[in-house]
DNA sequence: AGCGTGATCTTT
DNA sequence: AAGATCACGCTG
């Protein structure tokens, strides 16, 4: 399948959210280790109107990335242990973005495995601080973008309505109501969302 | 159900 | 300068 080019990105965000599902997201190291993930599950997060953006106030030191061009990888540093992985999305100097919650191995499980201490492949990347810990992701490549060689996104068919589920944003404490996750119906790499 | 862990943001 | 919060994961 050919990869995405940035075209693809240049939707709203809440249309993107839904779009990357089912597109595998691959991840090269040096000594040619591919990694390969399906993306099951994401979530939207907008600048305007979302107090749980973290660019809801306006551009910061942190948050400057999800300001940048769509395809643009923003990854920053939570609870002292996790690195999130978000896809920024909307017109240059507006801010949005998708944070990735969760894929389906699909290539270079090994490494994976290695990573992440377990060999259950349910639990490789079944949530967002799991994945990007597989795959040996961390804030090196906040600002990177998916037209490259070491990041980049290949295509896989659209997926019918009737496979996507929706639901509420997970562990976020404001614009608790906005119905902003989307994932694939019944599949089992889906994060176990946390409730509370 | 509780807690580790450290950067970031808000409030003093 | 201090305090609160946090787009989480693991143990129990």
């Amino acid at each position: 399948m050919e990869r995405l080019q940035q075209q693809f990105y240049k939707c709203p965000t809440m249309e993107l959210s839904e779009l990357l599902l089912g597109k595998i997201f691959v991840r090269v190291l040096p000594g040619n280790i591919q990694l390969k993930g399906r993306i099951v599950e994401t979530e939207a997060y907008l600048g305007k109107d979302d107090e749980a953006c973290h660019a809801w106030r306006g551009k910061t030191a942190r948050n400057r990335i999800m300001f940048h061009a769509p395809g643009t990888l923003y990854i920053y540093f939570t609870y002292g242990t996790h690195y999130m992985l978000n896809i920024v999305s909307e017109p240059e100097n507006t801010a949005g973005a998708v944070l990735i919650r969760a894929m389906e191995p699909i290539e270079g499980e090994p490494f994976m495995i290695k990573q992440r201490g377990t060999d259950h492949i349910n639990n490789l990347m079944s949530g967002p601080g799991k994945l990007t810990k597989a795959l040996a992701i961390d804030c090196n490549s906040n600002g990177n973008n998916l037209f490259s060689e070491e990041f980049y996104i290949e295509n896989a068919p659209a997926l019918p309505e009737t496979m996507i589920g929706t639901s509420t944003r997970v562990g976020i404490s404001k614009s608790r109501e906005l119905l902003w996750r989307k994932f694939i119906l019944n599949n089992p790499h889906v994060s176990n969302a946390r409730v509370g």
